[in-house]
DNA sequence: CGAAGTACGTACCCACGGTATGTAGGCGCG
DNA sequence: CGCGCCTACATACCGTGGGTACGTACTTCG
């Protein structure tokens, strides 16, 4: 547990009081230490004293910037989602072609999905601290809306066009599928090789998208179709 | 919060003492309440007194059976998970056809996760209250072992040879697409219309199987390929 | 330079998980 | 049949930890 966060010095922030930079700057020490031991030790298992020693503060600070834990944690949820979000939003850029778009993107969710941070607190403890619905609206507008905006890509190249639930639908499966998948990977005994496979078998899946779009199958299909 | 689990008569089972029946009744009623509790509060916000009172027995008693919150949750954890793995077990009886199989599976698959309970203790408290590695132990011999089961007889009619990691990954995959699913059908203003597209996105992926397997495309490819 | 408000610090409460110890009543043994 | 033992609880208590009420110093603005 190191003290780095809390001797960052006060940043200069031209249009800012002191105070409000001051205000500022034992918020972020918080935000930092909590994450640190959130993503270490679990939600439940970090008690506010330990961050708030970790920070340099005490109970009176956290209250003042946060109602209680569970804000506390949520600020450091959308923070570490942020992150995520941006870091796939980069990997997007500059992909015109669908299927390299959806390739790069999966990359980039591969690669997120393994620190430590966004295993811990989006997926492992998100849905239990903040509440399915909360957690849900936090994951709508970053990361998830990255996954929207590829499968709608994909699904555009196949020129099916989907309601708008449809797409939402397609759009939770692969979401699902990509945190479990990261999940599994990040705790196996060869993370490499583990998303290798996951890259090959999510490749696999979008190789039978294309087909598909390009032998022109119709979606939606409720039942499996007779026989090709 | 009815008491009616607790109006159980103590069952008559034949070779077992007046006392070890006593005993199995109490901690049956512990795990009865415990269940209903944590699925409608959540694994935190559960106290042990709230449990039970509910079972009208003390905490001596609970510390008896249990050796603290976290094992009596495992335990309902169990439960849920083996009623659901026997309902999906049950749903694959009878199918030979592995497309059948497949989505007789996925369609008993998307009932049970609409259960609050399954969603509540499996889904969303399972991985943070028991840790991921725990999780995964648990559910690796139950309702994950289902749908390996399934993708095995699928990628087996493809004809595809996978080691058995990326089988694994396979299944991890659909898993997890299915959670996810699930969760986001149960929380839709109209989980039927949900469930339906749903089935209709993974029947749809399941078509880009078949079409593959058809064509005979190779397995693995790490990269897309060039053009079909 | 003084009033006012912000940004904390201090002291305290109580809910809750866990433990240590007491005890009643079935069950085996002679 | 009765006696001791051990299981299956009940009771009383403790420590941790989230949350709160209130006090205070410093800063900003008039």
């Amino acid at each position: 547990m190191s003290k780095s966060s809390v001797s960052k010095l006060v940043p200069r922030v031209p249009g800012a009081t002191r105070r409000q930079q001051y205000s500022a700057s034992t918020k972020r020490a918080l935000v930092d230490v909590a994450e640190e031991l959130f993503t270490e030790n679990g939600y439940a298992s970090t008690s506010l004293d330990s961050i708030v020693a970790g920070a340099d503060v005490t109970k009176g600070a956290l209250y003042h910037h946060f109602s209680g834990k569970q804000a506390l944690f949520e600020s450091v949820f959308e923070r570490v989602e942020d992150d995520a979000s941006r870091a796939i939003q980069d990997a997007l850029k500059g992909h015109r072609d669908p299927w390299e778009k959806a390739t790069a993107g999966l990359r980039a969710f591969l690669t997120v999905v393994q620190e430590a941070r966004y295993r811990r607190i989006v997926i492992q403890e998100g849905p239990a601290v903040l509440g399915y619905e909360r957690y849900r609206e936090q994951e709508e507008r970053s990361t998830f809306a990255n996954v929207l905006e590829i499968v709608r890509s994909v699904l555009e190249a196949g020129e099916w066009e989907l309601d708008e639930d449809l797409q939402q639908t397609f759009a939770r499966i692969f979401f699902g599928a990509m945190s479990s998948a990261g999940e599994s990977v990040s705790s196996a005994p060869d993370p490499i090789v583990a998303a290798a496979n996951v890259e090959t078998a999510i490749t696999f899946i979008l190789a039978g998208f294309r087909v598909l779009a390009e032998s022109g199958v119709e979606l939606p299909a409720s039942e499996l179709p007779e026989e090709v």
